[in-house]
DNA sequence: TGAGCCATACCAAAAGGTCGGTATGTTTTT
DNA sequence: AAAAACATACCGACCTTTTGGTATGGCTCA
């Protein structure tokens, strides 16, 4: 099969890819449109051609790469679980390689800095939420049929808790990323987690 | 004693609020300077006379007005607990009415966007979270010493746990801010609150 | 040859910040 | 006590750089 010198679709992952690591190190207002495509070693042409306007790619951004990020992250392995356990080991691993700039952090501080102001942005973020939120709850529906986790715990509400905790964690951790702090978290998470169980 | 005509100390204290205004609407990278000194009815001259730059600013905001903020919200109702069911209540309170914009949620989303790449305003920001932190603390030990929390409990991780929680309703509740979100979340910290009680 | 793809050049606006000037105290000197 | 010297507080014009975004034109491939 012969190939085209360009694939337009490498051109547009690039750009993604770029602006990835940008938004996730300097923010949505701190990331400018020209050290994105200067990382992507292309042109503003090349990014107005994929992308509307810098919202746009965003949003793009926030719904193809980051919900993948978070897939692999959380969604694959809480639908593999089928213990309290493995859900604690899961989470222990997570809340300490918790890390400035990896896709949870950057998840949470889009969402801290731009939902408030830019629906769009909030939509894209949000469904990325509603996602992690929905593997907690299927997990827990999961967890509560085979009487590993307590019947009179409640899956959304629970979901909602969990997933701002570690939002938490994400956040609180950028502020003072010692080891300390994380090795706390872990240790009060693994406590929280105990309460799941049957008694 | 006589009186100046000019009080210095009420110019710098409007461009605080402005800069408040806009930092909590917007965020850092967000505000600009010139919506800044309009909003105090001021100017640049102004501005930069009493501040050597944006970012002692914003410093300078989150030492003085952000963290009397937290003071009146959390630190000082927390000193004045002593049982588990007015903490409970606190704590739903502070739930239940958290919002885009005000201090809870403009710590959280000053930290989670600047904290990872300024020192100087991680160093601001961490010291209101420390305050936070050690306002908890104090209380478990209180309620430890006074038997209505369980001695098993240790205040320094709770009171790690305690904040990030808080600072994780914070920003999902930006992103959807709808009130189902904040019942689930003051269900669910009421069960976590339980978990201290002793028993 | 025409349509998709991308680079170059350019633009107006806004960004953060500088600078000289001035008005108003506050000290110091005579 | 008056005058001179200094310090503080603020204004407003201006500067440079960067911002997000556009207009145009060339290249490649079907």
């Amino acid at each position: 099969m012969k190939q085209r010198k360009k694939q337009p679709v490498l051109t547009r992952k690039a750009i993604l890819a770029a602006a990835g690591v940008e938004f996730s190190r300097h923010g949505y207002s701190g990331s400018g449109l020209i050290p994105i495509v200067e990382r992507a070693e292309l042109t503003k042409g090349a990014l107005f051609h994929h992308f509307q306007d810098k919202r746009a790619l965003a949003a793009a951004w926030i719904s193809e790469e980051l919900a993948a990020a978070m897939q692999i992250l959380w969604i694959g392995p809480l639908e593999n679980i089928s213990s309290l356990d493995s859900l604690r080991a899961l989470c222990r691993t997570r809340c300490l390689e918790v890390r400035p700039g990896d896709a949870t952090s950057t998840l949470v501080a889009l969402a801290a800095e731009t939902a408030a102001a830019d629906a769009v942005l909030a939509a894209a973020l949000e469904s990325v939420f509603t996602a992690w939120r929905t593997a907690i709850s299927g997990l827990i529906e999961r967890g509560k049929s085979a009487s590993w986790i307590h019947r009179s715990i409640q899956p959304a509400t629970e979901a909602e808790f969990f997933v701002s905790l570690f939002s938490g964690f994400a956040v609180t951790t950028q502020c003072s990323p010692d080891e300390a702090a994380r090795r706390n978290c872990a240790t009060a998470l693994e406590a929280y987690l105990e309460t799941l169980r049957t008694h």
